[in-house]
RNA sequence: GCCCGAAUGGCGAAAAUGGUAUACGCAGGGGACUUAAAAUCCCCCGUCUUAUAAGGCAUGCUGGUUCAAGUCCGGCUUCGGGCACCA
């Protein structure tokens, strides 16, 4: 029998009783034990796409089955409302970002409404309005005060043709992506975050946090603690007395004698020295590109390496090295000098290849033996050779003895280092934070004090396209020759902290407050893999720097970390003038070719042909975000939930496609049925369940229950992994759907009830728009929302028979079904002698028996 | 290039700790109900040999450890993420 269905006036009943009943405003409770629960906020892109559903649906089911566990849940949402599409969008389309912010921030706000999502709206924070923002300028003022703010050069994309600075991003191949242009390098003056003090601190703390060990390792060896030797050369010629010394750090220092030549970055100092006089060597520092995603191949181009014109003296032998320098900033973590071994580098070798510059062998093999490197460098470790007095020992002792001699000539020192750099937070953009720093007419810095702070953002009217505070004198201007710094933060400022405060976003007089300690640290945080690094990092920086100024009391920000594999589609784009234009996949249509039966992917609008770019992250800038509203209005928020969620492990990369789709529409449906059936059948009247009274098949149900309770406890509690949490529900409902036929007697709908009762509170957290009203159809007064999680009846899993495998050589000849306590010699015994097992023995002699209690019992012959 | 992941049927995937590979779902085939369609329900569904029974082969490729490998170790291939101004 069906029962209409109508997921609309389901998910608007269970929607206004939440909202009826306040069901998600929080407060502190200090003695209930509290679960701060937080997925990474979105940016107001304009709408929702799956990425965003998946990442906020596993924050939901967290924190509705943590409520029902009895903890004070803290699931906060809000807006990480500036950056730099909302630039982009009001150039494309005339509008200011404040516009284009907000209305996007309306619709996503809709979307999310729509989910059934159980966040604490009343907390929400929108990172562009001033009451975030403002205490974020006065805790910049506060670390300018205490030194772990300094100012220097950041290197940026110069656009020369827009006379804009771009993102990385927005260059592509060393191009610009709007105007087509030669990118340049520039350096200006910018503000820095000094996270390489607390590096050690960083690299200490991952061991007592609960992260992925794939990001743990990624933010290692980001922070890339490593150690070599900086070898002192001596420069030849006149030069200026501090130039006199040429220092190079090498983490082989073993194949110090194989040297034959100094490779320089265009920023260093000797280089800049020589620019001044040879022109080829200014064009070439004003045109380097970053290494970045470049091949080594662009090595092999010859203008891009030029001698600098200054030699130096190796430290031992003496010899003459030419010093090089090459427009391909190649050098590892920020050096600006390397030592060229072309003997023992892969890069070196292509470098002294292609300028015919000298090799040195200095290296043999484990075996002593000289190896060949006239098609390739050698770069593993053997013994030294071609070294004078250090010939004969292993590279590992050659680092010593080669260091400790040198010492001896104050040529070297020992040197820890770090791949980290110091967090550059000054940008040349209008849609952010103002920086609250004045300076003066003699361009005296100085920050402002806390009476001259908020320093609003000034409206923009978008009536022109550059969109520069240095444009609006109206805000720079202060009188008495003063001036603003026209620059703004870098937005990861603001997901820096934002965790922090949305323990307290009601105060607006001082930036935290004691219930920060109350809620902190995050005990679980959810969000994308692409943010395993910077994001991540900054956030833990930024907390240590919250925590030494006494706003926050614990080390870390957040305790356990998801990282959601990320949504990915196709991306498709239409080039013309050397400019991509990027199609959503929704917007393609893709046709088959009559005579190949190749895919053609075609605009649906024009039907011009795309080009697949490949399979790529939801994103504005491929414009391959798939809007969920389609879906929603089709199947409904609990079907699209509840497929998001079965789809794949919440930690592995999915790549979207709604066919399926359609199999979680039909089980909500079907359990929609069941319970429906049910009451239908048994009314209001249900007995309590006597164990002992079971028939056979109702205690097979009984315990199939038992399984299901256990099995979905330990996956969505333990391992947060709810697609098998989902697959064992409807196992079980699979199961309930035949007893419910065959069984109407008052004790079987007795063992049916309690089957669809855990039923939906299982389920309570992934649907909870059906949940909701099910278990009011099953004749609860309370609601579901107020339920507790399930548990399970242990006893009644033992004493029952397991299967036994028998297996001869490792392979399976017969199953047995025995009780959990037999007896192994027993066992043996009847299974050696057991017909079809003698079979395969015949003539062969059992070598060993393996057993593996209540598993197998492998007996290995000769063949 | 460097760092971090992933790869199992036609498809999404399951198998915690090495011990029955393919649960659950989609698609497909067949059937029931129906005037019909939709919906719903039932059966089949990795591959090869053979009518069946039965057996062989299968977890990206390759080599190893083990009584036993999707799972552990080594070497590759392909795909995805990050690489400091996308967020």
């Amino acid at each position: 029998m069906m029962y209409p269905f109508s997921y609309k006036k389901i998910e608007l009943e269970a929607q206004n009783f939440w909202y009826n009943h306040n069901c998600f405003e929080i407060v502190e409770i200090p003695n209930k034990e509290k679960f701060y629960c937080l997925c990474m906020f979105p940016y107001p892109s304009g709408n929702l796409h799956i990425g965003h559903v998946r990442n906020y649906t596993i924050g939901d089911v967290i924190s509705r089955s943590q409520r029902m566990l009895g903890k004070n849940v803290l699931n906060p949402i809000g807006w990480d409302a500036f950056g730099m599409p909302a630039e982009n969008a009001a150039k494309k389309n005339i509008v200011s970002p404040t516009d284009w912010t907000n209305s996007n921030i309306y619709y996503m706000y809709n979307q999310l409404k729509s989910l059934g999502f159980s966040y604490n709206w009343d907390r929400k924070i929108t990172t562009c309005k001033i009451d975030f923002y403002r205490w974020e300028q006065w805790f910049f003022i506060k670390l300018i005060e205490h030194g772990v703010i300094y100012k220097n050069n950041a290197i940026i994309n110069w656009d020369p043709l827009e006379k804009t600075i771009l993102a990385n991003e927005q260059v592509i191949n060393g191009i610009g992506w709007r105007s087509g242009a030669k990118i340049e390098h520039r350096k200006i003056p910018s503000w820095f975050l000094k996270i390489t003090d607390y590096a050690y601190e960083l690299l200490r703390c991952l061991a007592n946090i609960d992260w992925p060990e794939s990001v743990k390792k990624m933010q290692v060896n980001w922070i890339g603690k490593y150690k070599g030797i900086e070898v002192s050369f001596k420069v030849i010629g006149s030069v200026p007395n501090c130039y006199s010394y040429l220092k190079v750090f090498t983490q082989r220092p073993d194949t110090l004698f194989g040297v034959t030549y100094i490779l320089l970055a265009p920023d260093h100092h000797l280089v800049e020295l020589a620019a001044q006089y040879n022109y080829q060597i200014k064009k070439l520092c004003n045109t380097f590109t970053f290494c970045g995603k470049c091949s080594l191949a662009t090595l092999k181009n010859k203008e891009l390496g030029l001698y600098v014109g200054y030699n130096v003296l190796h430290p031992i032998t003496n010899e003459i090295l030419p010093l090089y320098v090459s427009s391909f900033r190649y050098f590892e973590y920020g050096a600006t000098a390397s030592m060229g071994v072309p003997a023992h580098s892969h890069r070196d070798w292509d470098f002294a290849n292609t300028y015919g510059l000298p090799f040195k062998t200095v290296v043999s093999d484990i075996n002593g033996k000289v190896p060949d490197i006239s098609k390739n460098a050698y770069t593993d470790f053997g013994f030294i050779i071609n070294s004078g007095i250090f010939n004969n020992i292993t590279c590992f002792e050659a680092f010593d003895y080669i260091f400790y001699f040198i010492k001896q000539y104050k040529s070297g020192v020992v040197k820890q280092k770090l791949k980290l750099r110091d967090w550059g937070i000054s940008r040349q953009r209008y849609w952010g934070t103002p920086i609250p720093v004045k300076y003066g007419i003699t361009g005296k810095q100085t920050p402002l004090t806390d009476e001259e702070i908020p320093v609003y953002l000034p409206k923009h009217g978008c009536l022109n396209s550059k969109f520069n505070l240095k444009k609006i004198p109206s805000f720079y201007v202060l009188g008495n020759g003063w001036v603003r710094d026209t620059e703004t933060f870098d937005t990861f400022i603001e997901s820096s902290w934002y965790y922090a405060r949305f323990c307290c976003t009601d105060n607006n007089n001082s930036i935290l407050d004691a219930r920060v300690n109350y809620w902190l640290p995050v005990d679980m945080y959810i969000g994308g893999i692409e943010h395993a690094i910077l994001h991540l990092m900054y956030a833990r920086f930024f907390h240590k720097l919250m925590r030494d100024f006494g706003l926050v009391d614990c080390d870390e920000p957040f305790k356990k970390l998801i990282t959601q594999g990320m949504v990915l589609t196709y991306t498709y784009y239409r080039e013309s003038f050397g400019i991509k234009e990027w199609f959503n996949p929704l917007d393609v249509c893709l046709l088959k070719d009559k005579k190949n039966g190749n895919i053609i992917p075609t605009v649906k609008r024009d039907g011009g042909i795309v080009i697949r770019n490949g399979i790529e992250k939801m994103s504005k800038s491929k414009n391959n975000g798939i809007d969920p509203n389609v879906l929603i209005n089709r199947f409904g928020a609990d079907t699209l939930r509840l497929f998001v969620m079965f789809s794949a492990p919440t930690e592995q990369v999915l790549i979207w496609s709604e066919s399926g789709i359609i199999g979680s529409s039909r089980f909500i449906k079907r359990l929609w049925n069941i319970v429906h059936t049910y009451i239908y059948i048994s009314g209001s009247e249900h007995t309590i369940i006597k164990l002992s009274s079971l028939r056979p098949d109702q205690f097979n149900l009984y315990r199939q229950l038992q399984k299901t309770i256990k099995k979905a406890t330990s996956d969505m509690i333990g391992r947060h992994v709810f697609n098998t949490v989902i697959s064992t529900v409807m196992k079980l409902t699979n199961l309930v759907l035949h007893f419910i036929d065959i069984d109407s007697s008052i004790i079987g709908l007795a063992v049916t009830r309690e089957a669809l009762k855990s039923i939906i509170l299982i389920l309570a957290p992934i649907v909870p728009h059906i949940t909701h009203v099910l278990w009011k159809v099953l004749g609860f007064s309370y609601a579901v929302i107020d339920a507790k999680w399930p548990s399970y009846n242990k006893h009644c899993m033992l004493g029952q028979l397991f299967t036994v495998l028998a297996q001869i050589n490792g392979k399976i000849r017969k199953e047995i079904k025995l009780p959990l306590n037999y007896h192994t010699k027993t066992f043996a015994s009847t299974i050696l002698s057991s017909i079809s097992i003698k079979g395969y023995l015949n003539c062969k002699e059992i070598h060993t028996l393996i057993f593996v209690h209540a598993k197998v019992i492998n007996i290995v012959v000769s063949l």
